[in-house]
RNA sequence: GUGGGUAUAGCGUAGCUGGUUAACGCGUCAGUUUGUGGCACUGAAGACCGUCGGUUCGAAUCCGACUAUCCACCCCA
């Protein structure tokens, strides 16, 4: 019988590698706690019209990029991105209630359904944050702060913040007309998907890769020429805040969101280390969408990070999450009364907090040594008839070869925990 | 949705100007007398050479289709 394989686009984390993703999300949660967002865990999947009205209709991700779920007598799409689904959470259960900014975060997988490639599945993992309440830019700047951390803290080299303002609805309007306008008297010259973007996304113009469109397109008007008092304001506010924190920044005017939630600021964190996915942290602000999805008019921002690609880059620059998980001592017991106190020993071990491991698989003595290597145990001992007589076992250090004779009684655990406690710090000062 | 690349044991590869039992490294398992691992040596298991069809006396090797997968466009994390 063949076996099935997943499905295309998603990811096994496999023994070798879950560690670096549990102590990733541990980290992540815990620096988001230092800025008091607190975690919230929402559905997988959603009600559809949660989405065509958050995400927006005529988003690539809504119209073509959603696994909608036919199930029983209705219909439910898998949560393309984190924002709507938690946006809904805090509305249906009234978190806006409490003392304002809100602060949320969430690790969560995505679904969307896009040809996979370097730095793109359709089942993908993103962290993120969500806060609401404020108008201020410095909440902005918080927030921006929080990604710079989080990053900085990892250990990520070569991954730069770009911001750009795409305003509030009414100067995005003004801004898009006076695009057109500019580009319209050179629409044969631009390429295939250009010209179907000057009416879908006319923004989109500016970060193309052709030649000509670039040419086309240097001398366009900026969107931060367009920007009305108050956005413009915010802009320079949250330009301020930045600098006063220290944080490096380029103004990126090309920065367009395909989520139609955006107003006023955007950023990204991005890195051209690990192909042509760079987006790590993509954000912003969202100022309508709370109001949109029937909440009060509130406004709000986030980010999510992408976890596949920021451990893409961890890798690529030889950053290591997690040492293999090892054993710190493997029991080697030879005939059966050997081994009834081995196993006994092992469960003491575990209970002290130490990780321990004995022969399951009624191997020779020679083979569990080999297989206590290959597993990395940092001790060993082998526990016989001479031991049990004698009342004492002699624990073997595998990295010196060095021996230690340890009385067989109730002090065992405890003096074997010095012993390893003694060589992890021997370790760390070497 | 559109391009292009690739497809040989668990993993990484060789073989591809068509010619008898498809090779190598790593890994796995068993041994080198059940009282001490790493090294070395011996041996074993494990591949219908992605699938189907075509050319041919003969196909892993050439051709076609399909499927899978990777990279890129697009889009986004």
């Amino acid at each position: 019988m063949e076996i099935i394989k997943r499905p295309y686009g998603t990811e096994d984390v496999l023994p070798a590698n879950s560690k670096s993703w549990s102590v990733l999300e541990t980290f992540l949660r815990s620096t988001a706690e230092k800025y008091g967002f607190s975690e919230i865990r929402v559905p997988t999947f959603e009600e559809t019209s949660l989405f065509s009205r958050g995400v927006g209709e005529t988003t690539d991700v809504v119209q073509k990029e959603m696994y909608t779920v036919l199930a029983k007598e209705s219909t439910f799409t898998l949560r393309p991105e984190g924002t709507a689904g938690t946006i809904r959470a805090i509305l249906e259960n009234g978190l806006l209630n409490e003392p304002l900014p809100l602060r949320v975060c969430y690790i969560l997988s995505c679904f969307r359904h896009e040809r996979p490639q370097k730095g793109r599945l359709r089942e993908f993992h993103q962290f993120g944050v969500e806060m609401a309440g404020s108008a201020d830019a410095m909440a902005d700047a918080e927030v921006i702060s929080l990604a710079n951390q989080i990053l900085t803290q990892l250990g990520v080299k070569d991954i730069s913040l770009r911001i750009n303002s795409i305003g509030c609805p009414a100067c995005r309007a003004k801004y898009h007309e006076a695009l057109k306008a500019y580009f319209l008297p050179h629409k044969d010259r631009l390429c295939e998907t250009c010209q179907d973007r000057l009416e879908r996304n006319p923004m989109r113009l500016l970060d193309c890769k052709s030649e000509i469109c670039r040419e086309i397109g240097k001398d366009a008007p900026l969107i931060l020429d367009y920007l009305c008092e108050d956005c413009a304001a915010h802009f320079e506010k949250l330009k301020a805040d930045l600098t006063l924190l220290g944080i490096d920044y380029t103004v990126d005017p090309r920065i367009v969101r395909g989520l139609d939630y955006y107003t006023k600021t955007v950023f990204e964190f991005v890195t051209d280390c690990i192909g042509a996915q760079g987006t790590v942290c993509g954000g912003g602000r969202y100022d309508g969408l709370i109001e949109q999805l029937g909440g009060p008019a509130t406004p709000a921002l986030g980010f999510g990070m992408g976890l596949e690609r920021l451990l893409l880059v961890l890798e690529k620059q030889g950053v290591t999450l997690a040492e293999p998980t090892g054993v710190d001592l493997f029991l080697i017991p030879m005939g059966d009364a050997a081994s009834d106190k081995a196993l006994q020993l092992v469960a003491a071990l575990r209970r002290e907090g130490l990780s321990s491991q004995m022969d399951v698989m009624g191997r020779s003595m020679r083979k569990q040594m080999k297989y206590a290597d290959k597993l990395g145990a940092r001790f060993t001992a082998v526990i016989g008839d001479t031991e049990l007589a004698e009342g004492k076992v002699a624990v073997k250090n595998m990295a010196t070869g060095e021996k230690i004779d340890l009385p067989l009684d109730d002090s065992f655990t405890a003096r074997f925990a010095d012993i390893e406690i003694a060589d992890r710090l021997a370790k760390e000062t070497v």
